[in-house]
DNA sequence: CATTACTTTCTGAAATTATTGAAAGTTAAT
DNA sequence: ATTAACTTTCAATAATTTCAGAAAGTAATG
């Protein structure tokens, strides 16, 4: 089980794309390599294919898990665990998604909210609040758009994407349309 | 010049937060800091302010510069340069957002572009670049529709966002209206 | 041009994070 | 119950990142 010049480049780029998407480089060549990989591939032939040691692949195989991102599969008569994407690249993404909204938005929502349910003692507080009250809002946002589109089917997502500048005209439309329902 | 508190846990805050926005503890609290400073602050004040070295501000002044989230100010009279936070919250997330599409996402949209002008030379290739291709045309959407977003008008935009659950049936809509164009 | 007021760069020390490999744990088969 | 085939954990070590403080650089002032 070696890997083509080709398929080498892709994996060890997603080692180096590892840290930049919420991982390390371990954890995003394993990643890379079970995407790639037609059939699915047991620890040791992952440390193998990557030259890490037995132990690293079963602490990226945790991390990975925890992402959501492998799943577990048993062949009948044989004892080793062979791990495979869970999902396709669409739902894979998704969940990094998700998971990186945990981590990065979430936490700084609840401390905004605290912050902002105490009333300002002075001027330099006011200032302070207003600020932080901006960045609640544009958080607030993204988080219920992002869990809006989750929400979409993927055949509406895909209208959606292809929409492109189209978007802007939609929007004007829906307001008239919306204006007249009113009226 | 001392933080409150509560303005201290913010900046604080940022700092725990700043690896995982895309730099490192001492730039989060810079860039916490100046957000919710009314006015401008010199270096020396950040130091201060943070408890860090004259040097350290220096290089998180150049990389925040870089990310293009601070300009400097001059006050007539003064030979210091002073520091503020370069536009509104919303601008800032957007250039956020745009940097780190440029070291999360394009690099692997060229390796990607590349490795598909191959030709696959067997199965495990071929599988190989049908995920990859998956992978681009991901990519590539998100890509145009981030630019889509950045197109629209202040106004739109925020439009779009509160549309919520009703850009399903936006979408929906848009379809029948076109549909009826056509013909 | 020398001094003063600043800013930037650089180096090694400290802190943090990742990795190995050996030991311990688990499970299934005999 | 023992062994064999695995997986996980963890302490030691290696690699990377961050940081302070000193040294070097720059530019305004008299």
């Amino acid at each position: 089980m070696s890997l083509s010049d080709k398929n080498l480049a892709f994996v060890m780029h997603c080692g180096e794309m590892g840290s930049r998407w919420g991982f390390n480089r371990t954890i995003g060549q394993m990643c890379g390599l079970l995407i790639i990989t037609k059939n699915p591939l047991t620890a040791n032939e992952i440390a193998d294919a990557l030259s890490i040691s037995r132990g690293n692949v079963s602490m990226g195989i945790k991390e990975l898990q925890s992402w959501q991102l492998i799943r577990v599969q048993h062949i009948p008569g044989d004892r080793k665990e062979y791990y495979a994407p869970a999902g396709d690249i669409w739902d894979m993404a998704n969940r990094v998604f998700e998971e990186r909204k945990k981590r990065e938005i979430d936490p700084t929502l609840s401390l905004l909210r605290d912050n902002l349910l105490d009333e300002a003692v002075n001027d330099d507080e006011v200032y302070a609040q207003n600020q932080m009250a901006e960045i609640h809002n544009l958080l607030e946002t993204v988080t219920k758009w992002s869990s809006e589109l989750q929400r979409l089917t993927p055949e509406q997502l895909n209208k959606l994407m292809k929409l492109g500048s189209g978007i802007g005209k939609v929007i004007d439309l829906k307001d008239k349309i919306f204006k007249k329902e009113k009226e």
